[in-house]
RNA sequence: GGGUGGUUAGCUCAGUUGGUAGAGCGGAGCCCUUACAAGGCUUAGGUCGGGAGUUCGAGCCUCUCACCACCCACCA
C-alpha cells in the first residue's frame, strides 16, 4: 500500500467495480425487503451540499441493511421540475432573443428535453462520486412513460371519485410566469410599504368614508365597503352607497364581522377578485366581482365581470388607466386622488408581501380557471367512512396511529397542523413542461376526462365528428411526485418490486418539503398504494455554512461538494463564487471574503471524508453548521485508518495469521481489544437503529483511533517482537481481525478507504470467499457477548494508568521522550504485583521504562504517580525540579480535595443518606474512601518533596 | 396571533432512566520514537442563558423571563 492515503487514486475503481459487479442491485432471493426513495433531485439540478449529506445518510442506511444480508433497494430517479426547468430552457432561448412563444408549444418541448438529455445526467454523475448505491438500472424519471401513466390513472381514478374539479376560485396568480402556483409555492416577507387613506364620498353627498388600504390600484374593482355592524360609528350608513372615487361606480356599504374597528379608520374597502378576505366578504354579501387585471397583472380594458351577482355590474375602466402596469396604476391613481383632495395619509406601513418562490415575483390573487385536488371532501363514490375527509383524514390517521413514525417526532405536530387546515390543492399550471392534463373540451365547453382521447371519445359516447381539444395546462410538479413511492415501483401494474418493497422503509428528507411532497405521498399512498408509502419519516437539517448562515449563491458561501472531494484553486473558486449573480454589486465583496476565507483554495479531502463529516454532524433535527476544519480531521482519520492496516500488513502479509492448526494463544492486550469490539460493534448498531448517525460515527471514530491504534496497535509491538510463536499467531490473527471487522462496521460510512483495505485484509482474516467478492456485501458485524473480558479489560485499564503515570511525569519533569526510567513502587497489593509481573513487557515498551522494583520504605528522591493506590516513583536525585513537581501536586491536590469536599457534603446530609438508593450512597462511600488514600499519598509525597526545597 | 427548535469550553456540537460535565477543531508545551508530522505525548480552558420551584441530589423535570433561529396564519 501507498505509504500516504490518496482518495482520488482509490475512489476511481472502487464505483466502476461495484457497478460492474451489480452490487447495488437489490439480491431478490434475500430476505426482507428494505428500501428508501431517493427523493428526486430536478433533472437539471447540480448537486449542493444538502443532497450530498442527505444522499450520505441513505447511502449509510443502505449500505448497511444490504450488509445484513437483506433485500435491500435505493430507488434513483429525477424530477422533471415543471417550473424551474421551464424557466432555464426559456432564459437560454431568450439568450438567443426568442421566446417560448415564438417557436410554439411543440417545439419548445423538443428544446427542453434535448436540454434533459444533454444535462440531465449531470446530477446523477455527481451522485455517483458520493458513493451512492443506488439500484442505478431502476432509475426513473417522472416524465417517463410509465410514470406519466401514473399520473393520467390517478387524475382519471380521483376525479371519478369526485375528487378532482375544475372551477373558477381565486389562486395565487405568478404575472411573471404567467402561471397559477399553489399556497405552499407563495412565500410572505414582511417589506416596507404604505398605508393610503382615501376619501370615499357618500352618493347622497352628506359626507365620506376614509378607507385605508396598501393597495390602491384595486380600487378599480372594488365593490363594497364594509364597516364592522356594531360600529356605531357607521350606524344607519350600512345599506347606504358611496360613489367610487375616480371611477363613478355606485357600491354599498355593507356591515360584516371581519372588520376590525380599532384598526385604521374601520371603514374596508372590498376587492372580492383581488383579495383572498375580500373573496370571502363577496360570496358571504353576494356581491359582484371584477376582475381588473390581466394575466400580466396590468389593468384590463374594461374588467371582466365574474359571479352571479355580476350580472348587469358596470366593467367600467377609465380609459388613463387602461393597459398600465399594476404600479405605474398605482401611481397614477393615487395622484390623481390627491389632485382631488380624496387623499387624506400616506402612513409607512409594515406588511407580508407574498412573493412567488421561483420569480420572486409579488402573487397577485387572481380569479381564473384552475383545477383542483379536493382536500375536504368527505363524500365519495367508493364511499368513505361517514364524516371524514376522503383523502386528508387517512393521512392523519396514518401518522397518529403510528404507522408512518417521524424521527425526529416532534415534526408530527407540524405535520398535523398543515393537514388539519388545509385548502384545496390547486394542481393546474399554465406552463408546457410537465404532464399534460388528460382533460378534453368540446366546443360547447362540456369537459371530458379519461386517460387518452380514444378513451374519452369511448367513455362519453362523443362521436368522431365533435371536435376535441386537450386542456392546455400541466400538472403542478409534486403532482407527480407523489406517486413516486408506488410509481417507480411500477404501479399501476402489480410488479414484484412493488409486492417487494411497498411501503418502503424510511423517507430520508428535510422539513422543508414535508408539506409540498411528505404529507402528500401519503395521502396518495393511502389513496392508491393500499398502504403508508413508508414506514418511517427521517427529517434533517439544513447544511448550513461554519457560521451558522444559510448557504445562498447571493452570500457568495456556497460551498460544491465535490469541490470539498476533488478540491479547488482560488481563482476558480472565486469565479464559481461571482458569475452568475442576481446582484453583481456584491462579486467584489463576495470575492474578497472568498480569498480571506480560503487563501489557498480548497484542498483535496476525498468522499470518504465528506461522508464521515455528514454522517458525524447529522445529530437528530438540528441544522448542521458545515465546517472544512471538520472534513480536513475525518480525512485525518482516513489517513490514521489507512496507516494502521499499513501497519497491520507489514505484520501479517506473508506470516502466518493463525488460520491453520498451529497452536494459538490470546494475550491480555489481544482479549481486551476483543471484548472492546464487541461493546463496540453493539454501541455503533444502537445508534444507526436509532438514526443517531453522528453517534455511531463518534463510536467507531474513537474505537479505531484511540482505543485500536493508540493503544492495541502500540501493544502489539512487543508481543511481535518478543513473544512465541503460538502468541505471535495471537496477536497477528486479532490483529487482522479486529481491522477486518472494523472494516465492515466502517463501510457504511466510508465506502472506498475500506474496501480497498478489505481487499487486502480480508483474506488474511480468512474472510475472502471469491474473487469479486466486495466489503459491501460481506455481513455487518454482530457483537457476541461471550467474547467480553472483564478480566482483560481490567488488566488493560491498570495498564493504561501505569503508562499515563508514567508519561505525565516525564513531561512535566521534561524528560526526554526516549530514555528508558526505573520505576519504584510501594503501596503495591498483590494485584498490583501480578500484573506488573504479567504486563512489565508491554509497560516497558508503552511507557519507556527500564524496570519496575518493588520496593520497601521511603522512597528516594522521586516524583510520584499513582496508580489506585500503589506510588509509582521516579527517581530523580539531583534531577528533580522541586517547583514544578511541588506545583504539580498542589495542583492534584487541590482537585482531589474539591472532589473530597463534594463527596463529604453529601454523605454528611442526612438526607442524602436515608433517601439516596443505597448502591448511589455506597459508591459515594467508596469514592470518598479513594479519594482521602490518595490525598494521603499525595499529602506524603508533597511532605518529601518540600524537604528538599531546603 | 399559533407552533417548533435552540442557548453547555475560544469555535462547532454530544450529554442515554435526574447520581463524578464530554468530543472534535483551535490554543499552549515537548518530540522527526522505523504504521502514521494528515503524526505522537502532555496540558490549559465550563457560575451548563437569567431567576424560581420539585428533589437527598437538576445540564436533564416544572414554572417564568430573556435572547436567537425557523414554520404556519394574518388587519385592510
Amino acid at each position: 500500500m501507498e505509504k500516504t492515503y490518496d482518495p482520488r487514486q482509490i475512489e476511481q475503481d472502487c464505483y466502476a467495480r461495484w457497478m460492474d459487479s451489480d452490487q447495488f442491485r437489490p439480491d431478490m432471493q434475500a430476505e426482507g425487503g428494505y428500501c428508501i426513495m431517493l427523493p428526486p433531485p430536478n433533472v437539471t439540478g447540480r448537486l449542493h451540499m444538502g443532497h450530498a449529506f442527505q444522499d450520505t445518510l441513505m447511502d449509510v442506511l443502505t449500505r448497511w441493511h444490504r450488509m445484513r444480508g437483506e433485500a435491500t433497494l435505493w430507488q434513483p430517479g429525477t424530477d422533471h421540475a415543471g417550473i424551474a426547468t421551464q424557466m432555464v430552457v426559456e432564459r437560454q432561448l431568450e439568450g438567443q432573443g426568442i421566446s417560448r412563444h415564438d417557436i410554439g408549444r411543440t417545439k419548445f418541448l423538443e428544446k427542453v428535453w434535448e436540454w434533459k438529455e444533454q444535462s440531465g445526467g449531470f446530477i446523477t454523475e455527481q451522485m455517483k462520486r458520493l458513493g451512492a448505491s443506488c439500484d442505478w438500472s431502476r432509475e426513473r424519471f417522472t416524465m417517463d412513460e410509465g410514470l406519466s401513466e401514473a399520473v393520467r390513472e390517478v387524475f382519471v381514478r380521483l376525479y371519478e371519485d369526485g375528487l378532482i374539479y375544475r372551477g373558477k376560485r381565486l389562486t395565487n396568480w405568478d404575472p411573471v410566469l404567467r402561471t397559477a402556483v399553489s399556497d405552499l409555492e407563495v412565500i410572505s416577507e414582511e417589506e416596507d410599504g404604505h398605508l393610503w387613506h382615501m376619501r370615499y364620498p357618500l352618493s347622497d353627498g352628506s359626507g365620506h368614508l376614509t378607507v385605508a388600504t396598501t393597495r390602491p390600484e384595486t380600487m378599480l374593482g372594488d365593490t363594497a365597503v364594509a364597516v364592522h355592524p356594531d360600529d356605531e360609528r357607521f350606524q344607519g350608513l350600512i345599506g347606504q352607497t358611496i360613489t367610487l372615487p375616480l371611477v363613478g361606480r355606485q357600491i354599498p356599504i355593507i356591515g360584516d364581522d371581519y372588520v376590525d374597528p380599532e384598526f385604521g379608520s374601520g371603514c374596508v374597502k372590498i376587492t372580492p377578485a383581488h383579495d383572498f378576505n375580500d373573496y370571502a366578504i363577496g360570496q358571504r354579501h353576494d356581491l359582484p366581482m371584477l376582475n381588473v387585471l390581466t394575466e400580466t397583472a396590468a389593468i384590463r380594458e374594461q374588467a371582466e365581470c365574474i359571479g352571479t351577482a355580476a350580472d348587469g355590474a358596470d366593467p367600467h375602466i377609465p380609459e388613463r388607466y387602461r393597459g398600465l402596469d399594476r404600479y405605474e396604476a398605482r401611481r397614477q391613481i393615487v395622484a390623481d386622488l390627491e389632485a382631488e383632495g380624496l387623499l387624506v395619509e400616506i402612513e409607512k406601513h409594515k406588511l407580508m408581501v407574498p412573493r412567488g418562490d421561483r420569480s420572486g415575483t409579488v402573487i397577485e390573487p387572481l380569479l381564473t380557471d384552475q383545477w383542483f385536488v379536493d382536500l375536504t371532501r368527505e363524500e365519495t363514490p367508493k364511499g368513505t367512512p361517514g364524516g371524514k375527509k376522503a383523502i386528508t383524514e387517512p393521512a392523519i390517521e396514518a401518522v397518529r396511529s403510528g404507522d408512518i413514525r417521524f424521527v425526529p417526532g416532534n415534526w408530527e405536530n407540524t405535520y398535523f397542523q398543515w393537514l388539519e387546515n388545509i385548502q384545496d390543492w390547486c394542481i393546474s399550471r399554465q406552463l408546457w413542461w410537465g404532464h399534460r392534463i388528460p382533460a378534453w373540451y368540446d366546443t360547447e365547453g362540456n369537459i371530458f376526462v379519461g386517460r387518452d382521447e380514444d378513451e374519452v371519445r369511448q367513455k362519453y359516447d362523443v362521436p368522431a365528428e365533435t371536435a376535441l381539444t386537450q386542456d392546455e395546462d400541466v400538472l403542478d410538479t409534486w403532482f407527480s411526485s407523489a406517486l413516486w413511492p408506488f410509481s417507480t415501483l411500477g404501479w399501476p401494474e402489480q410488479t414484484p418490486e412493488l409486492e417487494r418493497f411497498y411501503p418502503t422503509s424510511v423517507l430520508v428528507t428535510g422539513f422543508d418539503i414535508i408539506f409540498f411532497w411528505v404529507a402528500r405521498m401519503v395521502m396518495m399512498g393511502k389513496y392508491f398504494g393500499g398502504d403508508v408509502p413508508f414506514r418511517e419519516v427521517y427529517v434533517h437539517g439544513l447544511v448550513r455554512d461554519a457560521h451558522g448562515q444559510k448557504m445562498s449563491k447571493s452570500k457568495g458561501n456556497v460551498l460544491d461538494p465535490i469541490d470539498i472531494i476533488d478540491g479547488i484553486d482560488l481563482e476558480s473558486l472565486v469565479e464559481k463564487r461571482t458569475t452568475g449573480l442576481m446582484q453583481p454589486k456584491k462579486a467584489t465583496q463576495i470575492e474578497k471574503q472568498t480569498r480571506e476565507e480560503f487563501p489557498d483554495g480548497i484542498g483535496e479531502h476525498g468522499t470518504d471524508a465528506l461522508r464521515f463529516t455528514f454522517a458525524a454532524q447529522a445529530t437528530t433535527g438540528r441544522d448542521i453548521s458545515f465546517d472544512l476544519e471538520r472534513v480536513k480531521g475525518y480525512r485525518n482519520f482516513c489517513n490514521k485508518l489507512w496507516n494502521a492496516s499499513r501497519f497491520v500488513l507489514m505484520q501479517c502479509e506473508g506470516e502466518d495469521t493463525g488460520l491453520g492448526d498451529e497452536p494459538v494463544t490470546l494475550g491480555t492486550a489481544d482479549r481486551w481489544i476483543i471484548g472492546a469490539l464487541q461493546a463496540c460493534e453493539a454501541t455503533a448498531t444502537k445508534h444507526l437503529e436509532t438514526y443517531r448517525f453522528d453517534l455511531a460515527a463518534q463510536t467507531l471514530y474513537d474505537f479505531t483511533w484511540s482505543t485500536y491504534c493508540d493503544w492495541y496497535l502500540e501493544l502489539t509491538k512487543p508481543a511481535i517482537k518478543h513473544g512465541d510463536e503460538a502468541a505471535k499467531r495471537g496477536t497477528r490473527r486479532t490483529l487482522v481481525r479486529v481491522l477486518e471487522t472494523l472494516l465492515r462496521l466502517l463501510h457504511p460510512f466510508i465506502p472506498y478507504i475500506t474496501e480497498t483495505i478489505w481487499q487486502r485484509v480480508a483474506p488474511l482474516a480468512g474472510r475472502k470467499p471469491g474473487a469479486d467478492a466486495s466489503i459491501m456485501t460481506a455481513p455487518f458485524p454482530v457483537p457476541d457477548e461471550g467474547k467480553r473480558d472483564p478480566e482483560a479489560r481490567e488488566a488493560i485499564e491498570w495498564l493504561q494508568g501505569f503508562a499515563l503515570g508514567v508519561r505525565r511525569i516525564r513531561a512535566e519533569m521534561d524528560i526526554a521522550p526516549g530514555k528508558p526510567l526505573p520505576v519504584m513502587v510501594t503501596e503495591a497489593s498483590d494485584r498490583d504485583r501480578k500484573l506488573i509481573e504479567e504486563l512489565s513487557p508491554l509497560l516497558q515498551s508503552l511507557a519507556r521504562i527500564e524496570s519496575v522494583e518493588e520496593i520497601d520504605g521511603e522512597p528516594p528522591e522521586s516524583a510520584m504517580a499513582l496508580v489506585g493506590r500503589m506510588q509509582l516513583h521516579i527517581p530523580l536525585a539531583g534531577l528533580i525540579d522541586v517547583d514544578a513537581e511541588l506545583e504539580r501536586l498542589d495542583k492534584a491536590i487541590d482537585s482531589l480535595q474539591k472532589q473530597i469536599d463534594k463527596a463529604r457534603g453529601k454523605l454528611s446530609n442526612a438526607n442524602f443518606v436515608e433517601r439516596a438508593p443505597e448502591a448511589v450512597v455506597n459508591q459515594e462511600r467508596e469514592r470518598l474512601a479513594k479519594f482521602e488514600a490518595e490525598l494521603g499519598e499525595l499529602n506524603g509525597q508533597r511532605e518529601r518533596i518540600s524537604k528538599l526545597e531546603s
